[in-house]
DNA sequence: CATAAAATGTGATCGATGATCACATAAATG
DNA sequence: CATTTATGTGATCATCGATCACATTTTATG
């Protein structure tokens, strides 16, 4: 969703229309549920907390599990920009041989993936949970953004095989197998 | 809990004792869950399934969380039974050396996690979610049984270094990067 | 600017759920 | 056989997710 327009700091008392309950109750959800666990999450007392009606909040998102979904969504999100923000930061300006450049993309990928999981462990959890890739749909990993972490990734292993650093042979269908590696890490810290 | 005495297959008729209720209901909520995801499935649903009430089930199980733990617990028992039983299936009794035993003996650990995974994906996800070792307390990780998958695992990592296949420096804490590359994995499949 | 249309919030309400209770019945024990 | 313990029943409560007609604010349009 890319955050709206408004200040999310501002208290705004109560004048009837909230004014970005949409971005609100998102983020209010991520500290419920940090506390009291994601069945302990009530769409009700988060709109109690945000002082609007519980009704409210289904003109933003039709579902209980739509409002997790969007979460996840930022999560993808927020994720692929801090790995590109995390490359273009110029860490890996002094290298020259493509080789290095690429792998060191790669590493930086993990690095994003990493810093992130551990930075959000709510959002990463529910990435990867029932709401997230776990459901029954897989329409989170086949975005065709650039921006997707699982596209990024992919391009990652095509710059790998392209300086030669991996073969092939071994660049196929790598982008599963280094992404459970990178994920199974990032699970358990 | 490691399966009751009594049959499950006998759908008994109503005789006020359901007389396995406490594993009978594990077993329905894993299909049930399949069917309609962890927050679809209801105690009540699942009682009226199996021609109980549902205040029945909490003599069994304090809590809905408590099921969904009982599940997972009896997961990792299995999984730790199938690698146990993967390991004395006599597949590596030809090796000689040492260093081929211990060696054959971890991937065989990887086998039986990867396994259990694509055979139980419900219990699988249920074991690493909010219930499992995703929630709050890290019992199910604590266990000092050696039949539990981590226990093993680093039983299995003792033996590589012994059998010097690995260095001293690279078993340190190595069950976790272990771990988590082995889970990763599963978690894809 | 006025007014119609669209977006957003309200309060009431429905059915289902998790959980607890006193009570009923079966099973185990001695 | 009698008593204790384990297990199941039905009623009940507060809460939840979701929907509804209606109210209010914002935005767009003539």
């Amino acid at each position: 969703m890319t955050l709206k327009n408004k200040p999310i700091s501002q208290q705004q008392r109560h004048s009837y229309h909230h004014g970005n309950l949409s971005d609100a109750i998102k983020e209010l959800a991520i500290k419920l549920i940090a506390e009291h666990g994601v069945d302990g999450f009530s769409i009700r007392q988060a709109a109690g907390i945000l002082g609007v009606a519980s009704s409210a909040v289904y003109r933003h998102y039709q579902d209980k599990s739509a409002l997790l979904k969007a979460i996840c969504e930022d999560g993808f999100f927020r994720l692929g920009q801090q790995w590109v923000s995390l490359i273009e930061s110029g860490v890996v300006s002094m290298d020259t041989t493509p080789q290095a450049m690429s792998l060191a993309r790669f590493s930086l990928g993990a690095d994003a993936y990493f810093k992130f999981a551990t930075e959000n462990p709510v959002v990463f959890q529910l990435m990867f949970g029932p709401y997230g890739t776990g459901s029954q749909d897989w329409t989170l990993f086949q975005t065709h953004s650039t921006d997707h972490p699982f596209a990024m990734l992919c391009k990652a292993l095509d710059e790998l095989k392209s300086a030669g650093v991996i073969s092939e042979k071994a660049r196929e269908n790598a982008e599963y197998l280094a992404f459970s590696m990178i994920h199974g890490i990032s699970c358990l810290a």
